[in-house]
DNA sequence: GAAATAGTGTCTATAAGACACTATTAC
DNA sequence: GTAATAGTGTCTTATAGACACTATTTC
C-alpha cells in the first residue's frame, strides 16, 4: 500500500482575452522536443509547496511575461491519459483564465515565443497551427467553458477594462459566441440584472453618439441566464 | 527542467444514490492511519497504465464491492493543497457518480467498512461522522454539482431503475433539492421536454392510482432548465 | 444633410408559478 | 364511502425574441 507510482503533475493554462473583436488565446511556441516548433498552452510543473492554482498563476507570469492582472482564473479539469506526454507519466490540471486586452507577451525561459491567437484560427482552421500534446482537446473544452459561463455568470466583465461601455461589453459576447446578442434585449438583460454593471456619470467619445461608461458590479450570477444566440 | 518533484495521484469518489427518499453517499471507514476510524470517500491510487476515470471505476469496485452498474461517472475537480495528506504529497482527482438504489456494499481490502450515509447526516449535522482529509470539502462540492446538474440535464434519470414512474422521478428531485417541485409543473416540464422520458404501456401498482411506467429518453439537456425550488 | 453609433419602446410568444380540480386504485 | 396516490387544467406573471423607432455625435 506504500507502493504507488510516481507522477509528474503540471498545470496548463488557457488564457483568453478579446483582441480585434475576436476571442483570443495565449499560446507559446515550444523550443524543445517533444513537439519542438509546435504551439502549446503555457504551463509547467507544480512545485512541492504549491497547489495547482498557485502554480497556474506562477507559470502564467514566468512563461509568458504577462504580469499579474486584474482577472479571473479557475480550474477547468484534469487530463490524465497515460500516453499524453511521450516522455513520462504526466497528469495536467488545466485552468482557464480571462483578462481584458493584454499587451503582447514576451517569451519566457522555456518558450521560443509567445503570442495571442484568435481561437478561430487555431481550432477547426485548416491552416492553423498544430497544438502539442492534448492541448487541442483542452482548448476546445476551455472555449466551451467560457461560452457557457457567459450565459449564467457576469464573467464577461473580466474581459473589459474599467470603465467600459455597454457596446463594449456586448462585443465580448459577440466575440465569444460568434454572434452578437440583440441590442435592445442585451441592454434590457444587463441593466435589469441587479449589480451586473454600475453606471458612472461620464461618457466615452468615439465615432458616434457617446456611450455611458460603467464599472463592474458585484453580481456574479445572471438569473435567469442570458441565452446563447449561436455558436460558430 | 528534468527536475520535477514526484507526486502520488489518487482518485476519490462521491457516489450518490437515493435511499429512503434522501440523497445518500457511499463512505468507507478507514482502517489505518491517518484518520483511522474516520469515514472517507472511496478512492485510491491511479495505476501507471490508467487514466483517472478508469481508476475511479476500478476503485469503486475494489474498495466497496459495488459491481459495475448502469450509472454515470464524471470528473468533479482536482484537489491539490500541499498538506491535504499528512504522509506525502498527494493530488486527488475527485469524481462524482450516480446510480439507482444499490445494495449495501461489502467492505473492500483497505476499508474496515463501507455503507451509505444520508448526505444530510454527514454535512452540517452536529452529530455526524468526521470525514478524513479534505473529503468534507469534496463532498460539499459534489453535492452542489448534483444539485446543479439536475437543473439543466436529465441526470435524474441515472438515479432511477427502469421502468420508473414520474412520481419516482419527482422524488429524486425532492431528495436532491430538499423540496419537491410542484407536481403539475414538474409533469409539464418533463413531458414537454422532448426525449426526456419515453412512455411504456404498463402501469405500476402501489397504494393508490397506478402510475404509468416510463423508460429513459435520449435527451441529455433540459432547455430551458428546470429551476431549483429550494436547497436545504 | 448623411453616416455612424447609442439608446428606447413595444408587441408577441413562451414558459414558469401557483393552485384548483379530476381520476383510479385499496380498504 | 375515505385515504392515498396519479394526473389534468387554467389563470397570472415574468421574461425572451423580434424589431421598429429615436438620440447624439462626426463629417
Amino acid at each position: 500500500m506504500s507502493e504507488h507510482p510516481p507522477f509528474a503533475v503540471t498545470v496548463d493554462l488557457a488564457v483568453f482575452t478579446i483582441r480585434d473583436g475576436a476571442l483570443a488565446v495565449l499560446l507559446v511556441e515550444r523550443g524543445a522536443d517533444p513537439y519542438a516548433g509546435s504551439w502549446a498552452l503555457p504551463g509547467g510543473f507544480v512545485e512541492p509547496q504549491e497547489d495547482a492554482e498557485t502554480a497556474a498563476w506562477r507559470e502564467l507570469h514566468e512563461e509568458t511575461g504577462v504580469a499579474k492582472f486584474d482577472g479571473h482564473l479557475e480550474q477547468l479539469r484534469t487530463y490524465s491519459a497515460p500516453d499524453r506526454d511521450p516522455r513520462m507519466r504526466v497528469v495536467s490540471v488545466a485552468h482557464v483564465a480571462f483578462a481584458p486586452d493584454l499587451p503582447e507577451p514576451s517569451a519566457g525561459s522555456d518558450a521560443a515565443g509567445a503570442r495571442w491567437w484568435a481561437v478561430d484560427d487555431v481550432l477547426g482552421a485548416p491552416d492553423g497551427p498544430t497544438l502539442a500534446f492534448d492541448h487541442e482537446e483542452i482548448l476546445t473544452d476551455a472555449r466551451e467553458r467560457v461560452r457557457a459561463k457567459l450565459e449564467y455568470t457576469t464573467l464577461a466583465l473580466e474581459f473589459v477594462a474599467e470603465p467600459f461601455t455597454l457596446p463594449e461589453l456586448r462585443r465580448v459576447y459577440a466575440a465569444v459566441w460568434g454572434l452578437a446578442p440583440d441590442l435592445g434585449n442585451f441592454r434590457r438583460k444587463v441593466l435589469g440584472t441587479d449589480g451586473f454593471v454600475v453606471p458612472t456619470d461620464s461618457h466615452d467619445s468615439a465615432g458616434g453618439r457617446p456611450a455611458l461608461l460603467y464599472r463592474r458590479g458585484s453580481a456574479r450570477v445572471i438569473q435567469p441566464p442570458m441565452l446563447r444566440a449561436a455558436s460558430d
